[in-house]
RNA sequence: GGUCGCUUAGCUUAGUUGGUUAGAGCGUCUGGUUUACAUCCAGAAGGUCGGAGGUUCGAAUCCUCCAGCGACCACCA
């Protein structure tokens, strides 16, 4: 054996990129057998930027079972995709245009389309080839994007058939606005973050009544002062005998001088602050639903930039809410009505794009109506049609679906899908068009022959940061237009945290980029890495150690491989057909390591199996692992050395084709995590044999 | 306020229905290798399985309580 041409260290950086060009080009990604069928729709990511070790994660996961069951012979697809992802997109746009100074308002709606689509362009390529290079075996020929053509006409549809079927209203209701990316939000877009604020407690003056010789006050306490400017009640819990005398009475909003009501609600908590609160329908989400219930004026006093506005002093109009805020406390100070402040800790909501904090508002939006769509969906889950997988997250899907709220589906922001309704500017919320995918992808609504043979999907793998935004829509989703589940089940990974056990951001820069690792250990050795980490657990502490340990792996297997091709070179036995039959020749099984190793490698077949059906592949890649290096390489190639050199002819040959068919197998249970090294080491073996062999990548999974 | 998860050797962790000396990788230490691999081999040290009770012939595993960490949900004004 030529030295250079079979190096002792496996050189991942040349060896992958030619596999991968030659697996794709003889077509091996596209489904291929008529057997039962199984379907991965890719979790598409967002065109925001490249994939983060997240993505990682989970396009090996999806590759190492869409291998799997490629190999054992099923009609296996994989279908890519990209996510135009409205708001973050947009975002990561107008964030390069600020360094100019500019906004997007200063260039205008054509001018940021194009700059999105430059955008579009780049980030697209980037991804693919990321994916590309991670191995994954998707099908190229069928990528699709959520803003392209036939993606356009799924959403237009289901837009017009939820309406059709009245799902679909549009209203003035108080939605979550964020006053920086101008635009309402749904609610689980909002990020709720504890903070240090202030209660200020607020003297307001009930009217006199006749009789009455002094003045009477209620002191109720808000952290939000200057909302009082748009107050148009004061209410008590009904049951609360302190305040019962009052209810009805009418009573002063200070600074504005206005008359309002008393009122009793069961929304009111007794033991918060002094019992009492300030009613502002227009900028609090449970003060509206009061206002629904007493029928109050809603008064506007904070406008979409965030700034004072409505029917308030002019020394306050105009002001940024935070300003105003210093200016009623002041004033409320100066009055003596502000009777004292104390500190609290409460949860203030931000937008999950920009970390703006949000101003809820009254505003004209599209809602879908959820209640009805839930029903199906919460049917299907709890009768384990679809299956969570690890199940402790069926009961927080569960949940969730069963309190769900009306979804504010429309955005004012100008990347997305326009509201198909003439006259209508305004765009559709990313996740309107993401909850479709499971069968737009397949070209719906087309009754395309790919919508017939692959919907519905087998698995969903996603991070559990999507189950509501995601997973629970493309549920309701696909039982309302396909009248079937889109998939049977949901895997949901666990998350990769960095060393301190905190969350990979980029901006902080503790991100890893997979293709660093990828450049320095190989995609084999980074996909071994990882998913040797994933199981039913929820997080995973991000370790290099772990990736050294598949490089060392990789190695591993080259290195057994030259043990043998160094062998099959000295004793010739061109044209051996690999056969599993010399697995029970009685005389090999006489010595204990080959017996053990022949009763381990069939352990070890069906325990990768059962690993990867479970969604354990922690255990699986353990399995192989174990084998491989300590149970077929320590003892086993060990222990034959002394027939392979000292022996006769024939038990030389013996013992050799007895190596090569463990070995044979080794690598096809090794395939789908690492599958560069393992279709190398494929090639070289049947090369060294003169056999003319399918690639790994179609070859039968071992019986 | 509620729900869920985690806590096992110096570090990262496996341990799926309770059952022989609790496994592994990294690190440390000792020894080895002229012919697959030092990205290696043989071996060693290192764990009262977060704490306290309980169930059981038997508990890292089941139950109760407590502590620390983390995630999520909720109309904490």
């Amino acid at each position: 054996m030529k030295k250079d041409k079979f190096k002792k260290h496996y050189n991942p950086q040349t060896i992958e990129p030619k596999i991968y060009k030659s697996w794709e080009e003889e077509g091996y990604f596209a489904p291929k057998a008529l057997k039962k069928t199984f379907t991965i729709a890719m979790p598409p990511p967002n065109i925001t930027g490249s994939l983060h070790l997240g993505h990682a994660l989970n396009a090996t996961i999806q590759d190492v079972l869409i291998r799997y069951h490629r190999m054992k012979g099923h009609r296996t697809l994989w279908i890519p995709g990209l996510d135009h992802a409205g708001i973050a997109t947009q975002n990561m746009v107008e964030k390069e245009l600020s360094k100019s100074g500019k906004t997007r308002q200063d260039i205008g709606r054509a001018e940021l389309l194009k700059l999105l689509q430059t955008w579009e362009k780049k980030y697209s390529a980037r991804i693919i080839n990321q994916f590309k290079k991670i191995g994954a075996s998707c099908d190229w020929s069928r990528i699709r994007y959520t803003l392209d053509e036939g993606y356009a006409r799924a959403v237009k549809k289901a837009f017009i058939l939820y309406k059709k079927k009245g799902y679909i209203k549009r209203g003035q209701r108080l939605v979550n606005w964020c006053p920086r990316c101008k635009t309402a939000l749904s609610d689980i877009e909002v990020e709720h973050r504890e903070e240090k604020g202030r209660l200020y407690y607020l003297k307001y003056r009930l009217l006199k009544k006749k009789e009455d010789q002094k003045f009477e006050y209620l002191t109720l306490a808000t952290t939000r002062p200057e909302t009082l400017l748009g107050d148009s009640a004061v209410a008590v819990n009904p049951d609360d005998k302190k305040y019962k005398k009052y209810i009805g009475r009418k009573i002063f909003v200070p600074l504005v001088k206005r008359k309002v009501r008393v009122i009793a609600d069961e929304a009111i908590d007794p033991k918060f602050g002094t019992g009492i609160l300030k009613v502002t329908p227009a900028h609090d989400a449970v003060d509206f639903e009061i206002g629904e219930r007493h029928h109050l004026k809603k008064i506007k006093v904070i406008d979409e930039e965030a700034e004072m506005t409505g029917p308030i002093p002019l020394k306050y109009r105009g002001l940024d809410r935070f300003k105003a805020r210093e200016g009623v406390v002041k004033d409320l100070k100066q009055e003596k009505i502000l009777v004292k402040t104390e500190g609290l800790t409460h949860k203030v909501p931000y937008c999950y794009r920009c970390g703006q904090m949000i101003e809820p508002l009254i505003s004209k939006q599209w809602f879908l109506s959820m209640k009805k769509l839930a029903e199906p969906a919460i049917k299907v889950v709890e009768e384990d049609k679809i299956e969570f997988v690890p199940e402790r997250y069926k009961k927080v899907y569960l949940r969730w679906m069963k309190s769900i709220r009306d979804w504010c589906i429309s955005r004012q922001i100008w990347w997305g899908h326009k509201i198909p309704i003439k006259g209508e500017e305004d765009v559709l919320d990313t996740w309107f068009s993401s909850a479709l995918w499971p069968f737009a992808s397949l070209g719906w609504p087309k009754e395309t022959k790919d919508l017939q043979t692959f919907y519905p999907t087998s698995v969903l793998t996603t991070a559990k940061d999507n189950i509501f935004l995601w997973v629970a829509r493309m549920i309701f989703s696909g039982l309302f237009f396909m009248d079937e589940i889109p998939f049977k089940v949901v895997y949901i990974h666990p998350t990769i945290l960095n060393a301190e056990g905190r969350r990979m951001s980029k901006s902080l820069g503790t991100g890893v980029d997979p293709l660093d690792l990828i450049k320095k250990y190989g995609a084999d050795a980074t996909r071994f890495g990882l998913i040797a980490k994933a199981g039913h657990n929820q997080e995973i502490r991000y370790s290099e150690s772990s990736i050294v340990a598949g490089r060392n792996f990789s190695n591993k297997m080259l290195n057994a491989t030259r043990f043998i091709l160094m062998n099959i070179e000295k004793n010739k036995i061109d044209g051996f057909e690999i056969d599993n039959d010399i697995l029970s020749d009685k005389k090999l099984l006489k010595i204990e390591a080959n017996k053990k190793t022949v009763e381990l490698l069939k352990k070890t077949k069906s325990e990768i199996e059962k690993h990867i059906l479970d969604f354990r592949f922690n255990l699986a890649a353990d399995s192989i692992y174990e084998f491989f290096w300590h149970q077929f390489c320590d003892k086993c190639l060990e222990q034959n050395k002394d027939n392979l050199y000292q022996g006769s002819e024939q038990e030389k040959k013996k013992v050799l084709k007895f190596l090569i068919v463990v070995m044979a197998d080794s690598l096809k249970l090794a395939h789908p995590f690492m599958p560069f090294v393992s279709e190398h080491l494929w090639g070289e073996l049947n090369k060294a044999l003169k056999i003319k062999a399918n690639p790994l990548i179609i070859t039968p999974w071992p019986k």
